[in-house]
DNA sequence: CCTTTCAAGCGAACCGGTTCGACGATCCGG
DNA sequence: CCGGATCGTCGAACCGGTTCGCTTGAAAGG
């Protein structure tokens, strides 16, 4: 069923029906109807490879995302659906690239063999092979997440630092004075994977301006290594009475190690960070955290793209989101820290 | 850069290059090098859009994932994953389309404009539209879900019936007489959406069987609902002493109402159901449950795809798994039902 | 009545690959 | 030395759309 057929059964050329299609010519009502009416019998639709072929545009955006580790996380879920839903509504589909190691085979199948007209990329590291490369080419991409120069690309991020530092503060200003800092696994941190990154410099700069004690940890992506985290922590400096995290997955673990070395949240110990939204109310009590608007940022990065499809020379933009922390119930007033082994003195209880 | 280009500079023709490429005709190895280097040095990869026009594939599978509610479940997530990599060992790509509503706009995408080759379909219902269309299509797709006549299609799916059925012996056996099923949201049993149907037609099956007191709700996919309708399963009947879910976004939730009510997990209260393992380890007590091997399904999906698209005329394939229930730290022997309004006799405490 | 204008439609070329049939060169056996 | 098989390569057609330039017929204008 391809469009000579079409032509042929109403009696029309087929660049008339292409025409009649796409409304680039007038094409007199009568003829028009006619090959409506005959598209509509048969359910014609035009081949979506062979007008990629013709017009250039494959209506196809490609969504990377990458090896980060062994498996995904809940924030990468709400960002491959917003995607995938403002994609729709602008009448693009999304093309999945499992990874985005550069020079990688599945990254060359989507720009190499122009199966998408551009990209968005997740999963950013500081120094990214994958940006620099798309730069280089022009090629149009956004990322989700921002490299260490960010000036002159196309992203929206999440300021990472601030957050961290936020979260910091909030301790601070609630009376901590030992904390520590859960962060993604380490591979993830030495390959400068971005938010791993500005989140552990976000942490020690304002864990410093306040005089905090601090202890940095990286952590698996999940439960497990969350408790084992978790009694490592407690087990480095037992005084430590309150936490930041960035690792969404580990959570659950974190709690549950916090449960069994009865510590009492938030009462002994306060747990805060940035995580998604979804996750932050899933846990009990729940999370007091800077929420990833993943689903904002999904579709604020599909608009960047479409904005920069539509025009080729346009200037560069971005988004750099600041979430504020959302209040809930993991975080108190520090009390005694550790088993009393440290009096109850909050030094500084700021604001 | 096309391969005009490429046999332009090689000296040779459009045709040997494409051969020397593909291997379907013998080429000598002096122009099979000197078209490699050229192809190197220019860093030359074929059109996708002009390849699949070429010879009517598109090397791009649909992942049909659906409007289920408002938002994407962690299982989702997983199926994604699996499906993406098993299609990139293949050398396939993977399109999603978001939504699945028959006649849908992007479901016509899809298939009518030829798009994919074949299509996986996720979160199927009993009766549903899309897989029959597909089906009187003859259009190759493979559906990760069972509809209520799999006689002759291609489908992975899980034993729902029985592994509700498993869930719920599992806890007569601890002598629990009075349980409840948490099920999906509202609107999905309603449309018949297949793992809330025969979930909830194995628990109540298995607990006819063993004279078990129920009742059943519906629950949406959040926290939030999750522990009101554990509320509302304690006000219903108080003497309550365990639940089976399905709803794993709900998990988090129905621990809390348990926490908020002082039913201790899993002494006063034993929670099981049937989740992603990932996330059965990520509460505290960890969730003794059916995990659902996500993972493996997709992986599975995806050969039974390939081998479709290799033999169109295959006769049909499918897997159901059953997996084992997990025994983990959320079940145990049945108390004082309630706060001791029953007698702690457990009538039938079968093997 | 003759020219100009314009709407409507047609044919051909093109996008970038794949594939088929043909053709010249080389090699072999008789 | 000739005839047929084999190898390597080429040209052309094709996949299914889009688009440009041209033709035609009718309406409008002088």
């Amino acid at each position: 069923m391809n469009i000579g057929e079409i032509a042929k059964r109403a009696g029309v050329s087929r660049s008339t029906v292409s025409y009649a299609l796409s409304g680039k010519r007038t094409v007199s009502d009568n003829t028009r109807q006619k090959i409506q009416r005959v598209i509509d019998e048969l359910g014609y639709r035009p081949n979506a490879s062979a007008r990629a072929l013709a017009n250039g545009r494959t209506s196809t955006i490609g969504l990377v995302f990458p090896p980060a580790g062994d498996h995904y996380t809940g924030m990468q879920l709400d960002f491959i659906g917003s995607v995938v839903e403002a994609a729709a509504t602008h009448d693009y589909d999304v093309l999945l690239s499992p990874s985005g190691v550069d020079s990688d085979r599945s990254f060359q199948r989507l720009l190499g063999e122009r199966r998408v007209d551009g990209a968005i990329l997740m999963e950013i590291r500081l120094e990214d092979d994958r940006v620099d490369h798309l730069a280089a080419l022009g090629f149009p991409c956004v990322a989700i997440g921002r490299t260490a120069h960010p000036e002159n690309g196309w992203w929206v991020g999440l300021d990472h630092t601030a957050l961290a530092a936020a979260c910091v503060r909030h301790l601070a200003d609630l009376g901590h004075r030992t904390i520590a800092f859960v962060n993604r696994p380490e591979t993830l941190l030495r390959t400068g994977y971005e938010s791993a990154r500005r989140g552990l410099e976000g942490f020690t700069k304002a864990a410093a301006e306040r005089g905090l004690t601090v202890r940095t940890y990286c952590c698996g992506d999940d439960a497990a290594s969350g408790q084992a985290c978790l009694e490592q922590i407690l087990h480095d400096e037992p005084a430590t009475t309150a936490l930041v995290t960035l690792n969404e997955a580990a959570l659950g673990g974190i709690y549950r190690g916090l449960a069994q070395a009865d510590r009492h949240v938030p009462r002994d110990f306060s747990v805060t960070g940035v995580v998604a939204g979804r996750w932050a109310e899933t846990v009990t009590p729940q999370l007091t955290a800077a929420d990833v608007p993943a689903e904002e940022m999904g579709r604020r990065a599909v608009e960047l793209l479409m904005e920069r499809l539509d025009r080729p020379d346009a200037t560069p933009r971005h988004h750099l989101l600041v979430p504020p922390i959302s209040l809930r119930a993991s975080t108190g007033p520090a009390g005694l820290p550790g088993k009393a082994e440290v009096p109850a003195s909050a030094p500084f209880p700021q604001s």
